[in-house]
DNA sequence: AATCTGTTCAACCGCCTCTCC
DNA sequence: TGGAGAGGCGGTTGAACAGAT
C-alpha cells in the first residue's frame, strides 16, 4: 500500500489535510512496508510535527513517531533532525574559537569520534563537529598548514613520551610489526585524555637518544625533499641542522623553540617522515612514527581521520592531506648533509613552495618543477652516484627490487605504501598498450632493466643511478618513462613535465623502499 | 551577465553495537 | 544463544550558495 503523500507549500504550509510527506516526488523515498517515506530536507511543518511528538512522548523510540504523529519519516531521519537541528539548547551559528580550540584538541585525542567530541561541546552536534572538521582539514590543507598546532603536537608528544614507554620503550622492532604476516594496527585503548600513542618500534634503535620520538609527530611525516624546509627553519632559528641530529638520549628537539608560527609550520611540515638518527652510521637513519595509525599517515597521506595521539582504535584513513608522498631516504647524516647541501636542495629549498597539500599528481608536478631547475647539478650527482653501497648493508639480504616492487604496489602494504597507494589512488589511464603503469614498470624494464644496485639511504644516488642514468643512457627508457607519466597524468600534462617526473617517479620507488623497510641496499638485477 | 569553481551543511546510507525476546 | 529491531556513529552525497573568472 502506497500512502498518498500530500504537499506542502515552500513556507511549510500544508496545502491538504495531510502535513506529512510531499515532495517525495522530488526527493524520492524510501519504502517502509509498502509506506513511502519521505526523503530530503525537512519543512517546518514536519519540524512542528516531531518537535511536538517529542515534547509529548520523549526522545527515543523513533520509529514510533511516523505511527503515532503521522510523519512519513524514518526513524533514524527523525532522530537525527532532531538531534541536529530540533532539539532545545542547541547553539546555532559557527564555532567559537575556544570550541575550535576544544575540538582540535579532542581529535588530536579521538580522532574521528563525532558523537564523543560532541559530548564535550554542548549544544554541539556530532554532524556540525565532523562537517567543521572536514572543512576545516581542506582549509588547511588548502593552505598547507598542519591540522594540529605545533603547540598541540608537542604537547601531546611529551605526554606521549611519558606516558608511553612500553610502546616506545617495547621490544616488538618495527619489522616486527611490519612483517609479521598478519599485521594488524594496533589498537591503542586509552581514556579520552590520557594519551597514549603508538609508535611502531624500530630494531636496531634505542628508545632514547633518538628523533623518533622527537620527531614523533605525525606532522613530521613527510618526505625527505622537504626536510630543506626544515633545515631552512633551523637556520631561522639559528639551530645547526646538527642540534637535531645528534641531539642527547631524550632530549626533545627543541621544537618547542620555533615559536614562531611560520617557521613552526615549516617544520612540521618539512617532516613527514621521521627518522632515527644513528651517530655511529652503522644504523640506518629509519622512518620513524611512520605510523599508520596517526592520523596523519596512512598512504603516505596525511589522514584527519585519526588522532596523532593514538587515541581510540585506530581507523583506516579516510582522507587527506596528500602529502607529497617522494622519497624516504635512510641514511645517516651524511645523506642528510649531502642533501641539504646539495644544489638540488637548495633550490628545492629556494625556488619551490612544498606542495603541502598536494596529492600525487601535485607532488609530480611540484617535483618536476623543483628538479627541472636544478638539473644541471644534479646531473653531476647523477652520473657519478651509480655505486653500490654494501658497506652499509652489513648482512643483509639483497633483496631484488622486482620483488620488492611488487609490494610497494601492493596498496595492503602495512606502511601505506607510498607507492602503491600512489599508484592506486591515481589508478592511472590504461597506456596505448593497454597495460597499467605499474605493468609498464615490470613488463617493459624501463625503470628495473639492466643490473644495477643502488643504495636506498642515499635518494640522490637513486635517482641518479637508478633512473636518471638509465634515463640518460637511454632514450628507449626515457621514453618509456615518458609515456607512463603521460599516461598518468594525462596526455597534455604528461608533455609538459614527463621529461621531468621520472625523478619523482623514483622517488616513490625509493620511499617504497624505505616504507617497506627494505634492505639499505637494493640490487636492481636479473629483471627483465 | 553567465558560467565555472569551490564551500558549506543538511541529510542519507551503511555498518555496527546494544538490547530485548 | 541467536535473531530481530532500535539506535548510534561515521562516511558520503548533493543541493544551495558564494566567489571567481
Amino acid at each position: 500500500m502506497v500512502i498518498g503523500i500530500t504537499n506542502e507549500s515552500e513556507d511549510g504550509a500544508l496545502s491538504t489535510d495531510s502535513p506529512l510527506s510531499n515532495d517525495s516526488d522530488n526527493y524520492g523515498g524510501s519504502s517502509n512496508g509498502g509506506v513511502v517515506l519521505k526523503k530530503g530536507p525537512w519543512t517546518s511543518a514536519e519540524d512542528a510535527i516531531l518537535v511536538d511528538y517529542v515534547k509529548k512522548h520523549g526522545e527515543g523510540n523513533w520509529n514510533a513517531v511516523q505511527k503515532h504523529s503521522g510523519l512519513w519519516r524514518c526513524g533514524k531521519s527523525c532522530r537525527l533532525r532532531w538531534a541536529n537541528h530540533l532539539r532545545p539548547n542547541l547553539k546555532k551559528g559557527a564555532f567559537t574559537s575556544e570550541e575550535e580550540r576544544v575540538i582540535i584538541e579532542l581529535h588530536a585525542k579521538m580522532g574521528n569520534k563525532w558523537a564523543r567530541m560532541a559530548a564535550h561541546l554542548p549544544g554541539r552536534t556530532d554532524n556540525e563537529i565532523k562537517n567543521y572538521w572536514n572543512t576545516r582539514i581542506k582549509r588547511r590543507q588548502r593552505a598547507g598548514l598542519p591540522l594540529y598546532p605545533s603547540e598541540l603536537c608537542l604537547q601531546t608528544h611529551q605526554e606521549n613520551h611519558l606516558s608511553s614507554p612500553g610502546i616506545y620503550g617495547g621490544d616488538k622492532g618495527f619489522h616486527d610489526v611490519l612483517q609479521s604476516d598478519d599485521y594488524e594496527t594496533p589498537d591503542v585503548m586509552v581514556d579520552s585524555f590520557n594519551i597514549l600513542s603508538y609508535t611502531p618500534q624500530f630494531p636496531n634503535t634505542s628508545a632514547s637518544g633518538s628523533l623518533s620520538n622527537g620527531f614523533g609527530f605525525p606532522q613530521f611525516h613527510s618526505y625527505v625533499p622537504q626536510m630543506v624546509g626544515f633545515q631552512k627553519c633551523a637556520e631561522e632559528l639559528d639551530e645547526p641542522m646538527s642540534d637535531y641530529s645528534g641531539g642527547a638520549a631524550d632530549e626533545a628537539p627543541p621544537f618547542d623553540r620555533a615559536q614562531d608560527d611560520a617557521c613552526d609550520n615549516k617544520v612540521f611540515q618539512s617532516f613527514g617522515l621521521c627518522f632515527q638518527y644513528d651517530p655511529d652510521h652503522t644504523k640506518k637513519l629509519l622512518p620513524v612514527g611512520v605510523n599508520q595509525d596517526s592520523p596523519f599517515m596512512s598512504n603516505g597521506n596525511f589522514s584527519a581521520s585519526k588522532p596523532f595521539a593514538g587515541a581510540e582504535k585506530l581507523e583506516l584513513p579516510s582522507l587527506q592531506y596528500e602529502e607529497t608522498g617522494l622519497g624516504v631516504f635512510n641514511n645517516a647524516p651524511k645523506s642528510f648533509d649531502s642533501f641539504f647541501h646539495s644544489p638540488l636542495s637548495g633550490q628545492l629549498s629556494s625556488c619551490c613552495p612544498s606542495p603541502r597539500s598536494s596529492g600525487l599528481l601535485e607532488a609530480l608536478l611540484y617535483e618536476a618543477k623543483s628538479l627541472s631547475k636544478s638539473d644541471t647539478q644534479f646531473s653531476d650527482k647523477v652520473t657519478s652516484s651509480t655505486i653500490s653501497h654494501g658497506d652499509l648493508t652489513g648482512g643483509s639480504s639483497l633483496n631484488t627490487c622486482s620483488t620488492e616492487f611488487k609490494g610497494h604496489l601492493d596498496p595492503t602494504s602495512p606502511l601505506g605504501n607510498s607507492m602503491g597507494s600512489s599508484f592506486n589512488r591515481c589508478t592511472p589511464p590504461t597506456p596505448t598498450n593497454g597495460s597499467t603503469l605499474e605493468e609498464k614498470i615490470h613488463d617493459e624494464g624501463w625503470i628495473l632493466d639492466g643490473k644495477m644496485t643502488f643504495d636506498c639511504s642515499r635518494p640522490d644516488e637513486i635517482l641518479g643511478s637508478c633512473w636518471l642514468e638509465q634515463s640518460a643512457s637511454s632514450s628507449k627508457k626515457r621514453c618509456h618513462v615518458t609515456d607512463a607519466i603521460s599516461s598518468l597524468l594525462g596526455e597534455d600534462m604528461g608533455d609538459e613535465y614527463s621529461t621531468r617526473t621520472y625523478e619523482s617517479v623514483s622517488n616513490w620507488g625509493l620511499s617504497s623502499c624505505a616504507w617497506n623497510n627494505m634492505p639499505a641496499v637494493c640490487q636492481m638485477s636479473d629483471l627483465p
